[in-house]
DNA sequence: GACCAGGGCCGGC
DNA sequence: GCCGGCCCTGGT
């Protein structure tokens, strides 16, 4: 067990802002996660953050994991104060992260997300991860699932995809993982591209445009410039920013911002 | 029960 | 560049 004391850091924000699909709450202030093909449990009451692991697997995995070394305090202060918008959305997802998760699990679940509900896409992947995951146990010795290999989801066929509904996007799925089992797409040279060549190269992919790329940027190389704008964004931005968002002031971290403002248009001033 | 829309993309024009 | 079609279902 680890204690610590975050700023910065709310884990049902977190949990609810989209961004992972496998982080979920089970009891009040308390969450599980599937990450890393490990098993964590994050108990929140205030600054104070219970982590069911050793100090020295936090050190290993989560710290990095939940971006702990980002100092977002500093990227709220640079908001402009007119920016009436930015100032009420940052306020409302104040905890709000980006994690550092798996670059192919976010690469898939993604794919997933398109024209669908995000209580929609826990359940497919939940299913995948049933299905198709490594079966695992946990401290508590009950049994909890990995997030599936590509190796695996390229061996099935798209009825099986179906069978876990993802519908139309089977066939997305089923020729992506073909793609990078069979060498003919490495995920891991994008850890050595910039944004706007890491984006490009992702929407080679079937599946994948531009939306899709910009969140497996943002989600899955931290690419945090990548401004993902799905039909929220985009509504918002018509709203708040008729002459354009100002992309110039925030250059380097749109991401972020962009991930508050999520957040804010699906939770809004509750 | 009906209807709309969801962290969009592809293919045809 | 624009637009129709798309699997399925959560929410109203």
């Amino acid at each position: 067990m680890v204690i610590k004391r975050l700023k910065d850091f709310d884990i049902q924000q977190i949990s609810n802002s989209g961004q992972c699909f496998r982080l979920e709450k089970v009891e009040e202030n308390k969450f599980q996660l599937i990450a890393r093909e490990e098993y964590l449990e994050i108990e929140q009451k205030g600054e104070e953050v219970q982590f069911s692991c050793s100090e020295e697997e936090f050190e290993k995995i989560w710290k990095l994991y939940f971006d702990l070394e980002m100092d977002y305090g500093r990227i709220k202060k640079s908001i402009e104060k007119e920016d009436i918008y930015l100032q009420k959305a940052v306020l409302c997802g104040a905890g709000i992260r980006i994690l550092r998760q798996d670059l192919w699990e976010v690469i898939l679940s993604f794919l997933i997300s398109q024209q669908n509900n995000i209580p929609r896409i826990k359940k497919i992947i939940k299913m995948l991860c049933e299905n198709y995951g490594e079966r695992k146990i946990n401290f508590k010795e009950e049994e909890y699932f990995c997030f599936p290999k590509a190796e695996r989801i390229a061996q099935l066929e798209e009825s099986d995809l179906q069978a876990c509904n993802l519908g139309y996007r089977s066939k997305y799925v089923k020729q992506t993982a073909k793609c990078i089992v069979e060498g003919n797409f490495s995920i891991e040279s994008l850890w050595g591209m910039d944004y706007k060549k890491a984006r490009e190269k992702l929407m080679e992919l079937y599946g994948v445009g531009a939306k899709v790329a910009d969140c497996i940027c943002l989600f899955g190389l931290h690419q945090i410039e990548a401004f993902p704008v799905d039909t929220h964004i985009k509504q918002m931005l018509e709203k708040y920013y008729k002459n354009g968002f100002p992309f110039e002031k925030y250059q380097g971290y749109a991401g972020i911002l962009q991930q508050y403002a999520f957040y804010y248009e699906l939770y809004g001033d509750i």
